[in-house]
DNA sequence: ACGGATAATGAAAACGTGTTCATTGTTTAA
DNA sequence: TTAAACAATGAACACGTTTTCATTATCCGT
């Protein structure tokens, strides 16, 4: 600690750092002015050693490159930059198998918390690899226009983000079919993936409800190439749709490009696409996408104030955020 | 530590986790298994208390978001995590103003190595914040078919990764002129960035060496929205062009678009493109672009060569890593 | 001017590792 | 069998902070 040498004791320096602490003014102007001139910032390790606090969030994503993943990476790490914290990113392996091998690894960096961007990790194993760091957990709740159900029965509740979908997806509905749409397909994203599943469930209500029947159902895994491939094989070996509502953006857009440069057909003139999220390249021309909005920023705060209000309290019970969906309706539909 | 409840002293068990220390194999053993019943792990904290190392990269962006950023933090990200070390991931200003505050703040978490994916930060300011870690640089030269140079005069040396473009881009021009292109416009970058201007200087040399003059300049920023309102301004308010090379593929998509929904213009009959960075959207059929690819698997694992020969040597002379780019033909030339 | 409260200060301990050094136990070479 | 080389081991220290705790300086009300 170079900062002493220019002129007293380190806990002032300590102390000169730590606003809430009681420090000669003067005194605790001049040690800043000389730790600037020394070019000298306190070090997290040796502060997080003591603290228990390292100031870094965990985020773990199957992959970065997926465009609503890295949309919520960037708002994520902005908003933490803001709250004195980093992001430590890390990657599941492209097998989306979460083993454990990666949560060890990650417990090492000593995170003070946790989000995994991933399917198929719940936050019970998070919790039972991490001692040390809080677990944040996205959650699709099962919903109807009524409410949304608290899934409290099943074990120990941890932090969640709720994500109401219903609202968004029964304004799709109702859009597709004022325009008259009779046969509406259902785009899946990843196998038994949360926030797929739940789509799916919400939709099969919502369509019930409008008499619609049942969802012809497309398996895709959220990419672009996979829906391609997924919207060719409905319209030639199976029997087609008029409207296709797909878990995601990017997977909306392999299906309007299956259906109109693969299958000569028109969008939204021969058949109808609504997909899911917003995401930045949903605006561009060539696709124009109609699709439900989940606010990014929103959603953000809400996983940053999550985090925040735990480890200020980390005795508090499960707290909880909600966040809203809506339709944004621009032309794949009519 | 719990570890050493179960059995013995202290630095068995940090030598237990330290494969070249000498340790009974045995001893080893049952430490390792202790430890994995107590869920215990080293550590990174303390570790880098003692060793200087923290195992942490500091990633540098001025937008996740942008496809060709994230698939190189994706790819970064991976190849990082096999080496044991761990992303950590800072944006800057919206404005890119590369302020000092951001490094300060990042020097706090002492990162082993920062790697700055913004145009307008020299190694120069970083290696002055941060007095540990290693910076590394991404450097396009200047450069003809003969090779190219080597700023070595301009200041003290760094570490860096030459992007070498010449080859890519005579290979687009050939295409554009082989097809009929005179009049080539070019959309670039963000103002003065490195790879554009790196870029534009190269074009320049090209059209020069084969009678094509001087390109028509259209200012963009990377972005599509910026390309889209450059593109039809290009026609409206100038003369047009009938062939475009963007700085960037997001840039190219946003020429595309204009051209076709905005212009009513045909791409590849009426005007031709050519993007670059060959991103994953490239391939998608609403824009099958033809661009010149920088291989990022390549890019990605020589930027961390660089990192681990830094590392393992922190004595040594300037390191040097080099990677060439190809043109990938698709469909928006002809 | 006095007693008591409060602010300012530094010494020492603690956080969980890696490293050096000296000691002990074990093998190898003659 | 003996000396020498080597493997295995633990005690003590160091890394750069924050946090008690005890001490001293300063302020306030009367």
């Amino acid at each position: 600690m170079v900062a002493r040498s220019a002129n007293v004791s380190r806990v002032a320096v300590s102390r000169a750092f730590n606003p809430h602490t009681s420090l000669k003014p003067e005194k605790r102007a001049l040690i800043l002015k000389v730790a600037e001139e020394l070019n000298y910032t306190p070090d997290r390790a040796a502060r997080a050693l003591v603290s228990g606090r390292s100031h870094l969030v965990g985020v773990i994503v199957p992959d970065v490159c997926s465009p609503w993943e890295s949309q919520e990476i960037d708002a994520l790490t902005t908003a933490l930059q803001n709250e004195g914290f980093a992001t430590l990113l890390f990657k599941t392996r492209t097998d989306l198998s979460m083993d454990a091998t990666l949560l060890t690894y990650m417990k090492g960096f000593n995170p003070d918390a946790v989000i995994a961007f991933v399917e198929n990790v719940k936050p019970t194993i998070l919790a039972g690899v991490l001692d040390r760091a809080v677990p944040i957990y996205v959650h699709y709740p099962r919903e109807t226009e009524a409410g949304f159900d608290r899934p409290d029965a099943d074990g120990p509740l941890y932090d969640r983000l709720n994500v109401l979908q219903y609202a968004g997806i029964e304004q799709a509905v109702a859009l597709m079919q004022g325009y008259g749409a009779k046969r509406l397909a259902y785009l899946t994203g990843v196998y038994r993936s949360g926030a797929s599943t739940a789509r799916e469930d919400t939709l099969r209500k919502v369509m019930a409800d409008r008499g619609l029947g049942e969802p012809i159902m497309v398996v895709g895994d959220f990419t672009y190439d996979t829906a391609y491939a997924a919207t060719v094989d409905l319209f030639r070996v199976g029997d087609g749709a008029d409207a296709v509502f797909a878990a995601n953006d990017v997977g909306a857009f392999g299906v309007i490009d299956a259906l109109r440069h693969e299958l000569k057909l028109r969008v939204p003139e021969d058949v109808k696409v609504v997909g899911f999220d917003d995401i930045e390249q949903s605006h561009w021309k060539s696709y124009n996408l109609t699709t439900v909005k989940i606010d990014l920023d929103e959603r953000v705060r809400a996983l940053v104030r999550l985090i925040l209000r735990r480890l200020s309290k980390p005795s508090a019970g499960a707290l909880e955020e909600t966040v809203q969906t809506r339709l944004v309706v621009r032309g794949t539909v009519g």
